[in-house]
DNA sequence: ATGAAAGCGCTAACAT
DNA sequence: ATGTTAGCGCTTTCAT
């Protein structure tokens, strides 16, 4: 009932290796007998099956895509972007969600192996050194993670926190709390040392913090008693915590404090007030790691990040 | 390099239908074999090729997941779930947006048939024409669409439309107005009939209007010169930008008018006031046509929807 | 319980 | 330009 390569090549009078590469080496074919293959083809409803030819070409067009939480918000534009730059090659994408546990990055890996031509991993967790082993097993690209042999694209997060903090100087704030994230993060890291780094603003660093809109909104008393009059948040979650958290305590933003985010997420740009924030191009980073993946290219690639001024951060009282 | 069933029934001393049965049909070998064969792939890294073993078993065990936005807030916690009912029962899931594009179901059905075991269908655009067609290349799901023959996930957003009004009611609202969603919609249409079904409310209908956030923010004119109390939106969106259109209008939210949403997306959950909503049950929609789909059972289902009360409601002055 | 052999749908030398 | 043939890695009769 599945029409085959063998029905079409019965159909139209010709062997199974014409057929074959009417489809994958048209150009290898009479023009007549290809148009005539085409036409019986498209009759029978044939789609060559590419699991099939996977088998023998050892190319899937299949590549995978993990992430820790789909549904968090930073993540599905990117998911998106990696769709559409794998669909514009005729790729399809896996995607799967780690629940945040490292070991599913693995098990993952694993299991698609055999199935995909390459993976991207976003923000890993994992041990570089579990990485690297998994990197000989198929090819990979991270995203948001340095790792040698493996291509890897980078969101220049330091140079938009210092793009924040000026920001935030520029309006006249001196005295500005980084509401840091969580211990041991990467980014927060990166974000606390270019933080620092801008004359004339004293920076009071609170935190670690959960990455979340309950880590934002726990921090507010102590952003309250830091008496700072500018905050930069570990990300727009905290951000957005944090204002409500200030709200309870009577601190209006961006009148009496301002806040910047990190990331731009949708719920963001929802907010009330509309969140100034650093754009995390998570959907060029997508994109990109596909196109990377595909043409299998080994490159180190970091992405530039801007500031998006919007209605939580004003001057100072 | 890559290690076939071959390399491990050599290195085993057994014939590659043992190592096939070992690992396909466990039960049928001797224990110690079994064992002894276990050892050497552990050993070896083998990994049964999932594709390969499709083309003589016919699955693929790979399910597809259509929608028609990732980014659209209302779909990740869905591919989410959907995600993790697959994982459980060892299946990969590849996931495909149409944005928005009717004709990119038709195509990327066509495209995945052969590559999995079914498709779930999520809020589809195509003509019942069309899908019925489609279902006869391969198995399907639909989402929030009735479709004769195929297995139907139903959200019941009707009643939640009334829960949402009767609560209206319950705080003392006499006159509310539906915002309504785009013309044509089907879960519009169901809304509104439903929501003008509870005695002692006069039910204005204000739209059609873009399911947006601009939607919601361009009405809220039209609101405020409708007099009434309080709102009922077609989504979440479009009550979020309602209510800023209001503010922009003087008018408050609960204080001059109560605002209920319908979907409880994330950015509902983080707006101020935190949206009164109606739950859609996007998670467990997800994850019941996944299992529907691999239990190949052709059912008609419809989850209930429930009402959360936040901060977007009050009793009229 | 295990082996032998055929074949899933396709591609890729190698012929002609 | 097209036909022939041998697999790709695996499962599945059918034997033994």
């Amino acid at each position: 009932m599945t029409v085959t390569i063998r029905d079409v090549a019965r159909a139209s009078g010709v062997h199974v290796s014409t057929v074959s590469r009417t489809f994958s080496a048209p150009h290898m074919v009479n023009a007549a007998t290809r148009s005539r293959v085409l036409t019986v083809a498209e009759e029978l409803g044939y789609r060559p099956n590419r699991a099939a030819r996977a088998l023998t070409t050892g190319r899937t067009h299949n590549l995978g895509l993990i992430v820790a939480d789909i549904a968090n918000p930073f993540f599905p534009p990117l998911i998106k972007a990696a769709h559409a730059a794998a669909r514009q090659r005729d790729y399809h994408l896996f995607v799967a969600d780690t629940d945040e546990e490292p070991a599913a990055e693995e098990e993952l890996i694993q299991a698609f192996s055999k199935q995909v031509d390459g993976v991207v991993l976003c923000s890993p967790r994992s041990s570089n050194k579990a990485l690297e082993r998994l990197a000989e097993r198929v090819p990979f690209v991270v995203i948001n993670r340095r790792l040698r042999g493996a291509a890897t694209v980078l969101m220049d997060v330091g140079h938009g926190a210092r793009l924040a903090v000026e920001h935030l100087a520029g309006l006249g704030h001196r005295r500005v709390a980084l509401v840091a994230g969580p211990a041991g993060s990467w980014t927060s890291d990166e974000i606390r040392a270019a933080a620092g780094q801008v004359p004339g603003v004293e920076l009071t660093v609170i935190g670690p913090n959960a990455p979340t809109e309950r880590g934002g909104f726990a921090a507010a008393e102590r952003v309250r008693e830091s008496g700072v009059t500018g905050v930069l948040a570990y990300n727009d979650l905290v951000a957005i915590g944090l204002i409500e958290g200030l709200a309870d305590l009577g601190l209006e933003v961006p009148g009496d404090v301002s806040v910047v985010g990190i990331d731009d997420i949708v719920p963001g740009r929802l907010n009330r007030p509309k969140l100034t924030t650093v754009a995390m191009p998570t959907a060029a980073a997508g994109r990109l790691a596909v196109d990377l993946l595909i043409q299998e290219v080994a490159a180190t690639t970091s992405l530039e990040t801007r500031l998006v001024v919007r209605d939580s951060t004003a001057a100072p009282r």
